[in-house]
DNA sequence: TCTACAATTGAACAACCGTTCAAGTGATCG
DNA sequence: CGATCACTTGAACGGTTGTTCAATTGTAGA
């Protein structure tokens, strides 16, 4: 039996997966580091709403930032959420799509 | 570019695993197949809220059922959910706890 | 210093989600 | 049939979450 607390965290790691919007972000960084503004045009959404998902993709160390002068690049940590969205979009298409 | 559709229905599939609840189902059903009334008191859960959650996690492809006589076995579909679980925790003894 | 820009932060609001509760379905058994 | 058991369903309630808005920080350039 796994502890209590190692389930909420590992429940808390796929909440990232869960929200398009950070789906689109996690696909967005795949290829190249973008800064916030350029994420939020990209996407379509504010920085403010782009920012506040980044920090919470901070915390669980799916991405990463550095500052270079006004701006914030961010970039993946690794390539592990887009590894297992893979696996996701495998299983839709085994499966096939929401009965 | 994913289509829009496409990224919602993945979003649903971790859904799955963003819940602490789903995962002891997922955990409680890894070695045997339970009736529903069963897997709530393991889980220490009413049979309704069971009976929501196993409704979702079939809708995706997570869980079949059998009936017999009264009661509903339910089961695994397939190791996806698991594996996914396992990438889940290797992830986080890799990349150390929530900071 | 003043202005402009990039980003973060916290509060607020609406939408979503998980559980409970009560009612209902369907199968078994006396 | 009537009673009971296993489960499902829908409504309702409270807690969580995603976005917006306004205020703030910090950097760069005039």
């Amino acid at each position: 039996m796994l502890p209590e607390d190692q389930i909420r965290q590992v429940a808390e790691t796929f909440k990232i997966l869960a929200h398009p919007t950070r789906i689109k972000i996690l696909r967005a960084l795949a290829s190249e580091e973008l800064c916030v503004c350029d994420l939020a045009q990209v996407l379509g959404l504010s920085v403010s709403a782009v920012s506040h998902q980044l920090r919470t993709m901070r915390q669980l160390k799916f991405v990463r930032y550095r500052m270079d002068g006004k701006l914030a690049y961010y970039s993946l940590r690794d390539q592990f959420g887009l590894a297992l969205l893979d696996d996701g979009l495998r299983h839709l298409a085994d499966e096939g799509a929401i009965e």
